[in-house]
DNA sequence: CGATTTTGACCGGCGC
DNA sequence: GCGCCGGTCAAAATCG
């Protein structure tokens, strides 16, 4: 792009949008699927903000924001460098709003359950954590990730798909509890993996 | 026409 | 103190 230098340097007001944030703990889950799984959307509408190349990994990562005005959720989308089938999805901050229509929320049809592959992950993510019982690729850097598995489950849980989310935040109304149909066994061969790199 | 994607640059933090 | 890396923003272009 041309962007003039002095454009930028004239607007930038804010540097640190949300400081606050650091001290608290935010919520983080890492899934990892497959692009076959054809379940790389959980229902929610994702507005792409910025892709980068990261080091260790030839494929670009992707940037997501949830489209929702407020809603602090984000997304940051990988290819995994030893599995071009496999995609890596960080999913950071929960929605404070409902799924919307399955409208074009990227679904396709809205058939599937929207979230249910979420917590068939986190609910991996807990087997995984508690067994430990995966060897874990050494050579993928992926060392230590046992404790974050458990905790990157139980915050997805916490996400919005567990019956009481919380809810004291001053704005826990966001959803109507458990009124949707998430524990589908319903079980996706392919989107199991959390917490692997 | 509106929403979304694309692309380059800037900022802040961390490591050396 | 400097350099590197990851992450985010903003404007333009494109697609539906």
């Amino acid at each position: 792009m041309l962007i003039p230098p002095w454009c930028r340097l004239l607007e930038r007001p804010k540097a640190s949008p949300s400081p606050v944030f650091k001290t608290v703990k935010e919520p983080k889950i890492i899934r990892q699927t497959t692009s076959e799984s054809g379940s790389l959307s959980d229902g929610y509408r994702w507005r792409k903000y910025g892709q980068k190349i990261v080091k260790g990994n030839p494929n670009p990562r992707s940037y997501y924001r949830c489209t929702q005005l407020g809603c602090p959720a984000r997304k940051h989308v990988e290819k995994d460098s030893t599995d071009e089938r496999a995609v890596i999805i960080n999913y950071e901050g929960k929605h404070n709003h409902d799924l919307p229509p399955p409208k074009t929320a990227t679904a396709g049809g809205g058939h599937p359950p929207p979230a249910a592959d979420l917590l068939v992950a986190a609910a991996a993510a807990i087997e995984a954590g508690d067994r430990a019982a995966r060897p874990a690729s050494p050579g993928t850097a992926g060392s230590g990730a046992g404790d974050g598995s458990l905790e990157s489950a139980q915050t997805l849980l916490s996400i919005g798909f567990g019956p009481a989310a919380e809810g004291d935040d001053g704005r826990g109304s966001w959803d109507g509890g458990a009124a949707r149909p998430l524990f589908d066994k319903h079980r996706p061969g392919a989107a199991v993996s959390v917490q692997n790199s």
